[in-house]
DNA sequence: TTGAAAGCGCTAACAC
DNA sequence: GTGTTAGCGCTTTCAA
């Protein structure tokens, strides 16, 4: 490997002013710069991070902390994440949670302690008192993203505001006997979105003037098969079958178009569906659904990391931002009986 | 942050000690060592990744490169990796070179070579010669997974023999026209599976006696959607609809399925279908396939590496097993006609 | 604007 | 089995 004080040597200069001009801290002549990119650039000359982190105490690193890796919304979010910060020189170090138990205990206890990073992101992660306690210990800037923690800046869509929407999408077709698919409790322990959604669902037939039924809820985990499920049950009741289903996640909502199958109901002719995510499978089912983002926000919790890191660098971003959302009309809604 | 000569200070003894007591490197009484070990916690310290890999050449990361990450087989590798590395004190840093372009060729020409990572692991990555020379170039250990890399140890699983298997599954039922979905030539730049899953469809016909006819196969692009398509092309066909479609992917296969029945057909009634992966929803759409299995593949990866950043101290890997496959079935296949 | 030199926190010879 | 000490390769005062 060849160090700096090589380039040094082959620029003329000092290993102080390589370093100025390569990393653009402190300032050096435009003359001085380019000879010592071109030094840099004929001995392929790339700075070791170690010893550039020891030196500094910048990583150039950050954690992304994970629950699951293979859904959707979070390796989308990573995906958005791992971008962003490609752009600004930072690596991005994973940990994935999945499986719980020591690993988890070994990733606070341990992995994000050494050094390693220089902030870390936490993407829709339930933490437990202590852990939180072990990042603030960090002392690393930390954001949230599509979960709440607690005394954590978090990015989230508005669930509320979400499901409100969808369910007045509803209305406006038509419907009143709507029914939803939301988490259930367990979920709710590491989620709590689930319970706003709901929110929303409820705000939204209340300000109809529509009263709650509790037949018309069914709890589901999120997942296509945990929606199958759920729409049988509601659709499979011989009297007062809803006609239209919103569903807390795509998934859930494209189970539910399956099981509306299975039953030999057509969608939307004889129950709409919609969901929330706008899932990669969205379209392919024709399935209408409130989109999020979840590339933007991981990039959006880069930018906001970002400002922290490097005050003044960037144009400050608007720190309380709510993240987008936004209706997409697709085939699995219409007027009832339509 | 406590530092490493506090500890020493704490447990009476050198910072020497204190080094070979918590990372195993020489000999420590063990007397010393709990003393060690002791202080240690109570002061709450933990390395300088920096510090450490610095003065020893160890960075204890692996960087894992992978062409997507929201697609079930590549999360599930990493997944597996993780846990893997974790396990062994490692971290993970991701490379996702989604997108292309810019960020592909920074990831080979600065973030890899900065000196962060042991060793790296490819997923199903086609690289060009000139990545392959830099990643030689590194010197560093490098294993790939799912995808051949040129002159690259890489570990997969035998797709003639996937795919001989299940379309010998097929046949075994009784099936004689059987259709294939297999990758495009897009796909096959980045893949080359797509051919090999097609020679053993192939071989298999061959070894039944079976001509190959061009109007069952279809190309498609390994997802839900593409096998979709593909599946119209073949089962709307007015005459010699084939009985059977063995799929290259569970998600093509899945497409399939969905097609049959938007077809007025009865899987498996009408037509048998195969796919390759048992991927997360091959179980809900009762789907017969070949298993693989990612999560052990990322591990797989792992330990090979291990062995080779640590000669003796793990027992050696054998270096050519082969990876694992397995026929499943479900409720998709059955005889023709039954 | 540039150079000299003192560390950053740890590991690994080398001595004892 | 343990301590002493010289770096690892860079960044950053401080002086010039």
């Amino acid at each position: 490997m060849v160090g700096i004080d090589e380039v040094a040597r082959r620029a003329g200069v000092s290993t102080a002013t390589v370093s100025r001009a390569l990393s653009g801290n402190g300032h050096v002549s435009p003359a001085t710069r380019l000879k010592v990119k071109a030094a840099a650039l004929e001995l392929g000359y790339v700075v070791s991070s170690n010893a550039s982190s020891l030196a500094s105490g910048r990583m150039k690193n950050i954690g992304v902390v994970v629950p699951f890796l293979n859904r959707w919304f979070f390796s989308s979010v990573v995906e958005g994440a791992q971008k962003a910060l490609l752009q600004n020189g930072y690596d991005l170090t994973l940990y994935n949670l999945t499986g719980g138990g020591d690993e988890r205990r070994s990733v606070f206890e341990h992995f994000l302690l050494r050094q390693r990073v220089d902030a870390v992101i936490a993407i829709s992660l339930e933490l437990t008192e202590s852990e939180v306690a072990r990042l603030h210990a960090l002392g690393k800037p930390l954001v949230g993203v599509g979960g709440p923690i607690s005394g954590v800046r978090t990015l989230t869509i508005d669930d509320v505001a979400v499901s409100r929407l969808a369910t007045e999408h509803l209305l406006a077709l038509g419907h009143t006997r709507i029914a939803h698919i939301g988490g259930n409790k367990d979920f709710d322990l590491d989620f709590h979105l689930p319970t706003n959604r709901r929110f929303g669902y409820e705000a939204a037939l209340d300000g109809a003037g529509i009263g709650l039924s509790a037949e018309l809820f069914q709890p589901a985990d999120f997942t296509i098969r945990g929606g199958y499920r759920a729409a049988k049950q509601l659709l499979g009741s011989p009297h007062d079958r809803p006609t239209a289903i919103f569903a807390a996640s795509d998934e859930m909502a494209i189970g539910s178009i399956l099981a509306a199958r299975d039953l030999g109901l057509v969608v939307p002719r004889d129950v709409s569906v919609i969901g929330v995510d706008d899932h990669e499978l969205a379209d392919f089912f024709g399935l209408s659904t409130i989109a999020q983002f979840p590339q933007g926000q991981g990039a959006k919790a880069v930018e906001i990391l970002m400002d922290q890191l490097h005050p003044g660098k960037h144009d400050q971003a608007a720190l309380n931002t709510p993240m987008p959302f936004e209706l997409i009309v697709r085939s699995s809604t219409a007027r009832p009986g339509g």
